[in-house]
DNA sequence: CGGCGTAGATGTCGGGAGCATCTAGGGGTT
DNA sequence: AACCCCTAGATGCTCCCGACATCTACGCCG
């Protein structure tokens, strides 16, 4: 990431669930490990967050979840995708790359009015 | 735009304040000519909150605003850049850079991911 | 007069995001 | 044993954006 501004705000909306159901089509997971592949799209950790939502994504059947003994800590909550959670993370997709378009048509916008402010 | 999910999200956090910032660089302009101008990103009418973002980023000395006289129905509040503005113009765009960077990112795992599968 | 388009503003409400705080298991150190 | 740290999950709280309705007010037109 290139900026370190003090600009609050760019991030998708709800970006957190399109995240949540690649990586878990990618590989099911629990909540601590997937707090790690998040940051592959520059979502820091917010444990609060991230075990909300999951929950909230499993009572959606977006997600399903089963306790998963571990030899090294307490036990953890595997999740994984569901069929219902496939068809989402296809949607979301489609509206992802709306999203892009957006943004490419604005920042090419800005660069047109940069190029002419220049010329002046 | 194509999908017609009923997928809420995927728009960028505070994208409002952007588009402003941008096409009031282009032109200075009134709230209701703005409202219209905003759907060439994707941003259909909200009176409401585009009213109270364009006091705000006033109040934040990122816009500036005079009453002008309307020969046509009721005068309106034109809105021009501020230099503060102009430099949270160059700071979003930065950012929305970033955030496309990461939706490609996201949308070249996921195409990948569906590439893998069909093969299987 | 009433309706319509223009123009700006306020009230409220829900949910997402960020922040702190809590429980709890297990290993390592002193 | 006491203490700290890492792992793992969860709750409480607050702030603010986003969406919704509602309100005032000007001016034209039929």
């Amino acid at each position: 990431m290139s900026s370190d501004s003090q600009i609050e705000g760019g991030q998708p909306k709800n970006f957190l669930r399109p995240c949540l159901l690649l990586l878990l089509k990618e590989s099911p997971a629990h909540g601590y490990e997937l707090l790690e592949r998040l940051r592959d799209f520059a979502i820091e950790g917010d444990p609060g967050g991230l075990y909300r939502t999951l929950r909230a994504m499993e009572h959606e059947h977006l997600l399903a979840s089963a306790w998963e003994p571990s030899y090294r800590g307490p036990d953890r909550r595997r999740y994984e995708l569901t069929e219902g959670g496939l068809t989402w993370l296809d949607d979301w997709a489609r509206t992802l790359a709306d999203t892009g378009r957006v943004i490419d048509a604005y920042l090419a916008r800005y660069e047109r009015l940069r190029l002419t402010q220049e010329r002046v």
